[in-house]
DNA sequence: AATGAATGAGCATTCATTCAT
DNA sequence: AATGAATGAATGCTCATTCAT
C-alpha cells in the first residue's frame, strides 16, 4: 500500500558525488546538474532529499569528519601504549595509501575554504577541527604524562600538529609535484617526538 | 595631448579591490560588480585592464607571493647568523601583527582552494610554493651547516614547515576561536630548534 | 471484502486545504504539498481524488458559492416581508460574525483575480456571480413591487450592490486597517433604502 | 566618454510591460521573460534596472494609483461646485470611455488579489486605497456641508462608495458580460444623490 | 485508496563579458 | 580610458504530475 522511505541511502548517494565533483570542480563549480549526473540520479530529486546545495555541503562536512575519526579508531584499535597511538593518529591523518582518498583531502580543502565564507559550513567545520584537536590534545597529553612532563604545552603543541596535517592536505592537493614523497607522517613523528625527548 | 596612462595603477587599485572581496565573499562570489564596487570603478573599466576575471585572480596571487618574500626580506636585514635569518623567516610568515593582514590570509586560502581546479592559478601558486620552499631549505640548510651536520633531511623538514604555515593561515581564517593565541611562530621556533638540536 | 469508497469526504478535505491555503499563499503558491499538508494527505493522493489542481479549484467556488446561498437561505427564514428579506441578504453576505469566515472572504478574492486569466474558473464564478445578481433583482424586485413602482432600474440597482459587496470582500482582505468597522452591511442597507424611497 | 543614464526611461517601459502580461496572464505567470517580450528587452535587463519582479510590481502600483489621482484631477479642473467634483470624481474612476483602460482595470484586480499575501505590495496598496478613501471623504463631505448637514455619516459612505468601485473593476474583468452596460458610474451618482437628499 | 519517491520543464536571478557612447 | 547599459547562458530551486509499490 505504502512506499518504502529511501531518503537515508539516496541522501548518502548525493553526498558521495559531491564529494567526487568538489574534488574537481570546486564546490560552486559543482552544479546541482553535475552532482545529480555523478549520482546517476535526477536533478529535481536532489532538492527532494537536501532543502538546499548548501546543506549537501554541510553533510559532507559531517560525514568526512566522521570517516577521519573512524579511520583513526580502526588504526588504533591495536596500539598499546600513549606513543603508538600518537603515531597511530599521525598515521592515520598523513600517512598515504591504506584508505587515504585524494578526492577526500581535496574536498576537504576546499571545503576549509568555502569555510571562510559560509557561517554554516565555518560551524561543522569548527566542530570537526574542534573535536580533532581535543583528541589529539588527549594523546599528547598521554605521551607527556607518560613522561612525568607538565601538560602545559600541550595546547600549542597539539595546535601545530593540526595546523601541519591541514597544510599537509593543502599541498598535496594544489601542489603535490612540489611536496617530497611521503614526507608528512615520518617527519610530523620526528618533529613531536624530538619535542617531547627536549621539552 | 594624450594624457598619460595610469593602467599600472589601475591594475593595481583592482587587485587590492578582490583581495578585499575574496576574503569576504570568496572568489567565485567576488563578481566584477562587486571588486568594481570596493576599487570604486565602473564595473566596464575591469575588462579594460583585464582581459578576464581569472587574470586579476592571478595577478593576486603574483602579488600576494611577492609580498610575503618582502616582508621577510625586510625582517631579515638585520639579521646576523642562520638561526636568526630562520627565526626572522617564522616570525614574518607566522606572527601576529607587523602588517600581517588577515584579509591576505584569508584570501591565501580561497587561492590555495582554487588552485585545486584551476590550472592557471594552480601554475602560479606552485611557482610561489616552490619559491617559499627553495628559501626556507636554503635557511634550514645554513643552520644545519653551521652545526655541521648533514643536509640530508632538509627537504622534508622544509615540507614540513611549509605544510604548517599555510595549515595556520587555514586555521587562522577557518576556525579563529579554536586555536591558541600566538602559538604558531613560537610553537615552529620550538619544534625546528628542537629538530636541529636533536638530528 | 472491499473497503467502502470515501472519496465524497477526501475530496471536500481537500478543497477545505485549498480555502486555508489559498487564503494565505494564494492560488500559485498554494502547491500541492502545501495543499496536501494542510489536509494531512500524502501528496499522490490529491492527483487520485483530482486530475489536475485546477479542478480543485474550481471545485472550491463551486463550494464557496453554495455557502454563500446557504448562509442567506438560513438568515431569511424567518423575514416575512421583501424588505426583511433584502436586509436579511445584505446582512448575511456583508455581516460580520454568524460565521463569516474571513479565510473563506480573502479566498474568493484570489478567486476573483484568478477568474480574470483562467477560462475554467471564469465560468464557474460568472455562474455564481449570475446567480448572486438573480437572486438579488428578484429580492430587489419584490421591494418595487410592494411599493408599487417599476421594475425598470432593477438591473443596475442589483449590479451596484454586488460591485459593492465583492469590493467589500476586496477592501476586507487587502486592506483591513483602512476601513471604518463594520461599515457595509448598514451603509449597503441606507442606500439602498433611500433610493427605493426616492426612485 | 561617459554614457548618459537611461534607467528611468527603461524602468517605465518595464512597468508598462508588466501592466500589458499582468492584465492577461496574471502576476506569477506573468514570467520575466514574458515581461521583457513584452517590452522588447533582454530578459536579464530587468534585473539590471529592478532587484526583484517584486520592486517591478510595487512600481506599477505606484504607477497605477497615481495615473488614477491624474485622471480625476484632469477631469474635475472644470468643476465649480461640489457635487460638480464629486460627479467628475466617480465619472473618473467609473466611467467608460475617456482614457479607461481595461488592461489597467484588470491588473488592478490582480493587484488587488496579490496584496492580500504579499506584505510589500499590500503596503502600497494600503497607501493608494488611503489616499483615494482621503480624497472621497473631502469630496462627500464638501456636498454634506453645502447642504448644511453633519459630517458624520461621512466616513463609512466613503467607504462604501469605495467598495462599489474596486468591485465593480473586479466584475467588469471577470465577468464582463454579467452586469448591464455603463451601469456603475450613473447607478453610484443616484446612490449618493439620494442618500444625499434623504440623510 | 494510499504512499512518497521520481521526473523534468520552467522559473527568478546571477554574472562574465561585450559594446555603444 | 572610462562609463554603464546590454546580452544571454547558466544556476539553484520549485512544482504539477506520474508511478512503482
Amino acid at each position: 500500500m505504502s512506499r518504502r522511505p529511501n531518503t537515508a541511502q539516496r541522501r548518502s548517494e548525493i553526498v558521495q558525488a559531491l564529494l567526487a565533483t568538489m574534488a574537481e570542480y570546486g564546490y560552486e563549480k559543482s552544479t546541482i546538474q553535475l552532482i545529480a549526473q555523478a549520482a546517476g540520479l535526477a536533478p529535481g530529486l536532489l532538492h527532494y532529499h537536501f532543502k538546499t546545495k548548501g546543506e549537501i555541503l554541510v553533510e559532507l562536512v559531517r560525514t568526512l569528519a566522521q570517516l577521519s575519526l573512524q579511520r583513526y579508531h580502526a588504526l588504533a584499535a591495536n596500539a598499546a601504549t600513549p606513543d603508538a597511538r600518537l603515531h597511530a593518529y599521525l598515521h592515520a591523518r598523513l600517512g598515504k595509501g591504506d584508505g587515504a582518498d585524494p578526492r577526500a583531502v581535496a574536498a576537504w580543502v576546499v571545503i576549509g575554504a568555502e569555510a571562510v565564507r559560509l557561517p554554516e559550513v565555518r560551524a561543522v567545520y569548527q566542530e570537526a577541527i574542534g573535536a580533532e584537536k581535543a583528541l589529539l590534545e588527549d594523546l599528547l597529553g598521554a605521551c607527556l604524562a607518560e613522561r612525568g612532563k607538565s601538560l602545559e604545552g600541550v595546547a600549542p603543541l597539539a595546535a601545530a600538529l593540526l595546523a601541519m596535517m591541514e597544510g599537509a592536505f593543502q599541498l598535496a592537493s594544489a601542489a603535490p609535484g612540489s611536496m617530497p614523497d611521503g614526507y608528512a607522517a615520518p617527519m610530523a613523528r620526528q618533529l613531536v617526538d624530538s619535542h617531547l625527548a627536549a621539552g
